[in-house]
Formats: C-alpha cells, structure tokens, sequence
DNA sequence: CGGGCTGGGTTGCTTCAAGCAACTCTCTTG
DNA sequence: CAAGAGAGTTGCTTGAAGCAACCCAGCCCG
C-alpha cells in the first residue's frame, strides 16, 4: 500500500481526506487530522496504554476508539502488544513515528495555552525537561537549558489550571 | 462567550467537540482540529485569501468552506476584509492568532514530510527563511543561521516533490 | 458456585457533518 | 447582450460520530 511510484493516484488510495492536496500537511491530516487521533497520541504519550483507560479518559465512543487505534496501528503509529493471554490483553505504545508527533502536539499545546485556556489560572499541563526541570516552550526547546528536546526528553505534569479546577469540582478524582 | 468563571462548564458550550479534556491540545483541536480547518490556514499563509482560490485549491465544498471561514473569522484566527464594495468581495487575512499556528503546521509538515511523503522526489513544499534563504526545521528554527522563526520570518517555495510531480501530470497548471 | 467486575471489544440505531450539484445576485468584460 | 468572476446559499445524499446495549473470558468475593 502507497508505493512511491504510484504517488500521484496516491488521493483516492487514501480513505476520505484531503484530495489533490501536493503539500505534506494534508498527508500529516489525513493520517491524524481525524477527530480523537491526536488527543489520543496524546494520552498514549502520557502513560494511557489500555483499551479502557484512553475510552474514560478521552471520552471518546467506543466503537470510535476501536477505529482510531485500528487505524493508528496500521499507519504504524501505535503498536499493540499482548500484556497477556487468556483473556487476551493489549496495550498500545507510540511507534518512533508516533513519539515523532510530539513537536506538533507540544506547538498545538502552547498555542492553545496562549490563545484559548481551558481554565483562566494557568496551563492545565505543563511539559518540562526531565533531566532539568525546564519548561518546554513551543518549539520544544527547553527554556532552562536551551536543549532542542524530544518526546522521551520530556515529561507532562498537572499544571495551576488543573489544581484551579479540581477545586472547583473535586468530584471527579481519578 | 467563554468567560473565565464558567470554564468547568465550558464543555457545553462548545459546538462538537471533545468535551471534559482539560488540556490545551484539546481546546487547540477544538478550534483548528476540524476537517479542512488547518489547510485553510496553510493556504491563507501562503497567500490565498479569496473564496473562490481557497476552493479550488482545497477541493473543499463550497458550503463547507463557507462554514469554516465563518468559524475562523469567529474564532479570530481569520479576518475578513472586504477589497471592494458593489458588488461586495471580500478577502480572508491571518490574525495574529492565526499567525502563531505556524510552529504547529511547520511540525505537522515536517512530520508529514518524514514519515508519509506525499511525494517520492522529495518534500513538495520547502519552507525557507526569507533573510538568509535557509531551510526552515521541524521546529521552525532555521538551519542556515540558527534563527527561532515566526510565520513572518519564512516562506513557502515548491520543492522537488512537487516538480517532479508536475511533469507526470502537466495538465493541471495553476 | 453464582453474581458482579474488569478488559476489550461489537452491533444497531440515530444524529450530525461533509460532499455534490445547482442556483442566486451583482457587477465587469468582450 | 451573453458570458464570466466572485462570494456565497439551498437541497439532497452519503458517510462518520455518538450512544446504549450486548458479548465473552477470566477473576474475585462472599
């Protein structure tokens, strides 16, 4: 499936997206410009491994879950792999094709941090560098240490946004 | 709209959209994550600012299209100005806002180029730094100077990609 | 040893969004 | 005076998402 010599009928090849589009974003969007594959990049990037786990936290549907990760396992961005057998088990874990979505996640973070906050207190995530405790600016540069970084460089912690709103709503405790 | 006291009850508010994340992505994805939305931006950026080029260079239907500039104008991403009066035309410019989604679709761009190409030959799109004509990073750093890029600092040129693509099938010159 | 829980889905139905084609309205140009 | 550009609007059809219910295998608990 998409040889390189068939590039240019490439568009009909691909499911129901951007066609005639000669431009790498659109083959970026077709792959995660879906509804849910991008946040679920996301939480796969932040430890949600399971079936269950990213169906609740996203609350997503879950005949659509079942979709989006199908489909992120064959453009090889997720890979699934038995945690057990009997009942058979799986996890989902990023690809390096997925952790290399990270610069796009983290630049889409800091522009939502920027022009329109889910809470009035703060970023609800904070992405600093692991080795250094630095905040990670939209680049994904790392603003203590001036490191370019890169998605296992990283880590996301619970920002002021977040404790704002736990607050205000505590009953939602995971 | 949207005031900073109702922001647990947000959710509802929004018009289709992942409801109950409390991470930037998602409010992010809420405003530019729909179908068609980013590739607007893209094409905005890259100098097209009427309906009618906006159309014909997506391939968006036309009521659609319709739609999601009323949304980006709403979402003060886009700026509608009109260019003459009798009859009315009007032309679609870039906030500031708008502008600073440049890290993300530099990062979606650069992982499009990656991992699918939409082209064999090459990257289809280069993006350069207009100062000293570098080629532009993942991060929007240029490799030539060194430079940390902003939408206005760079520019989008063909690339062998789309050159190459261009000869296969010449009969669609623009 | 029966009942409920956990985990990872599938099925069926309904609603909402996208695609497509045709139409409108006002100038401008040939 | 007909055709075309420019910026949409309308109506119909398809396709994707949301929702709730169901399934199945093991395990856990009284």
């Amino acid at each position: 499936m998409r040889e390189a010599t068939e590039c240019a009928k490439i568009t009909y090849v691909l499911r129901h997206d951007y066609p005639g589009q000669m431009c790498s974003i659109a083959s970026a969007l077709e792959v995660v410009g879906e509804r849910w594959s991008l946040l679920i990049v996301r939480d796969v990037m932040n430890g949600r491994r399971r079936f269950d786990s990213l169906q609740k936290g996203l609350g997503i549907a879950r005949n659509v879950l079942t979709n989006r990760l199908q489909r992120l396992v064959e453009e090889n961005i997720l890979e699934r792999r038995a945690y057990q057998e009997s009942p058979p088990r799986y996890e989902y874990f990023l690809t390096e094709k997925g952790l290399d979505l990270w610069p796009a996640l983290i630049a889409l973070l800091a522009w939502g941090d920027r022009h329109s906050p889910p809470s009035p207190d703060g970023p609800p995530m904070l992405i600093v560098h692991k080795r250094c405790g630095g905040r990670v600016d939209d680049r994904g540069i790392c603003a203590e240490c001036g490191e370019v970084l890169h998605a296992r460089d990283a880590r996301a912690l619970p920002g002021p946004g977040v404790e704002a709103l736990a607050l205000a709503s505590p009953a939602k405790a995971t």
